[in-house]
DNA sequence: CCCACTTAAAGTCACGTCAACCCTAAGTAA
DNA sequence: TTACTTAGGGTTGACGTGACTTTAAGTGGG
């Protein structure tokens, strides 16, 4: 028989959404991964930076609820959004217990600009994060590296795009989520091979030499997330 | 602002498990993939076949809370175990609010055989169901795709198997989970190709024929869970 | 108007992987 | 010894991919 903690200690629920977004490098200059993160103003580590998220309303689906705590808190409306894991170690809140399911999500450029920036909420470069409250540094890690994983096998880096791109700039997105340089003729024979862009036409004179031809993503059937599969 | 239901209305966590094992087929013979179901003891869904699970004790990591249902009601122990998906939608269960944190489990066919099996704990072939409680029927579909997935990039067919095998019990493994036959010869090749295959001899005189050679499973580092990642 | 420059986009080649298949080795049962 | 069965190694061709080259299509400067 194990023991267990007395009857009223409860265990709370809460959402968390790990954001990102493109941005520039303000010294590089190059598009980079971006996250926004707020400021926790109660204890524990009142203060510290943190993911945002919220307790699980009880008329809420789990997903439905990212999305409202993201609105909330960021003003953010995610253009991806998946589960990522659930966190509920016990020790991982000093005081109560909280499990937290976590999602992840990426925004569009234009999103960015219309987010909340301000005292409590502050956009960081990915890799470059500082210390977080509970686990959260070692969620975003986690986060990551399924983000890192999953644009090299499915067409996700459409969601951090306009509907029309050039091949350049999907590319741009491969490079900065994967942080290394990608030859452009193969990126381009990989990229068409998979059959989901559809070209629209030539882009109409872009600042100088040979203007790049644009593209669209072709309206796959989205892979179900497990809840809604038939 | 959005409208919450009255504040006393909880959510409540469970913890429910995916098991799977190997056993023959009653009719054809082969090796096939079964999992257990227990038969729910009380509204709502009472009489029919669920997956196991219980409510997380406030003391109890997730995993371990898997871990301890899976002991209480079926009397197996997993030789893999890992976090599937968590459950929350409003609908899910018609009266109270459940989030279910589900995972999925490998056993050993030795332990298949210690494993509980009476009049509320039976063992169904994975693509035979019976109608189960709940959303569980879409749990198992999910949990089977992961399954079929994960066999073909990661060496876990191993948790199906006792630590002495030959590569015809290591293929027999993904033919039946897969539901395909394979190549014995281009099979062997992948499996030596993985280094994670240690030679420990032959097998000292089979039934007939050729003695195959005998494998052990190098212990390489296991892929960390997200939340024990350095 | 020609030319230097830049990026887009297509093509070439070498190499590694893998499925299909063929063949030999090593044992058992008659 | 022979027939049979499974283990296990080898060959071939299709395909994908990285490194690299070549051509196309624009710009701006003299």
């Amino acid at each position: 028989m194990t023991m267990h903690a007395s009857i009223d200690q409860r265990v709370s629920l809460a959402v968390s959404t790990v954001i990102f977004a493109l941005r520039q490098h303000p010294e590089t200059g190059l598009a980079t991964l971006w996250l926004p993160l707020v400021r926790r103003i109660r204890e524990p580590y009142e203060g510290q930076w943190a993911l945002p998220g919220g307790p699980l309303e009880a008329d809420e689906d789990l997903a439905a609820s990212a999305r409202h705590t993201l609105e909330r808190t960021t003003g953010l409306t995610p253009n991806y959004l998946e589960q990522l894991y659930a966190f509920g170690n016990v020790d991982r809140s000093p005081d109560d217990r909280v499990v937290s399911i976590v999602y992840w999500a990426l925004v569009q450029p234009h999103e960015v600009a219309r987010a909340v920036d301000g005292e409590n909420v502050e956009w960081f470069v990915a890799d470059e994060l500082p210390p977080l409250a509970f686990d959260h540094s070692a969620i975003v890690d986690y986060a990551l590296t399924r983000l890192r994983a999953k644009i090299t096998y499915t067409p996700i880096a459409h969601a951090f795009l306009p509907p029309e791109f050039t091949l350049a700039d999907l590319r741009a997105v491969h490079e900065a989520v994967l942080r290394t340089t990608l030859d452009p003729a193969n990126f381009r024979r990989q990229a068409l091979a998979t059959k989901t862009l559809v070209p629209t036409g030539t882009c109409l004179q872009g600042t100088s030499h040979r203007p790049p031809a644009l593209f669209r993503f072709e309206a796959r059937a989205p892979i179900p997330a497990p809840e809604e599969r038939r």
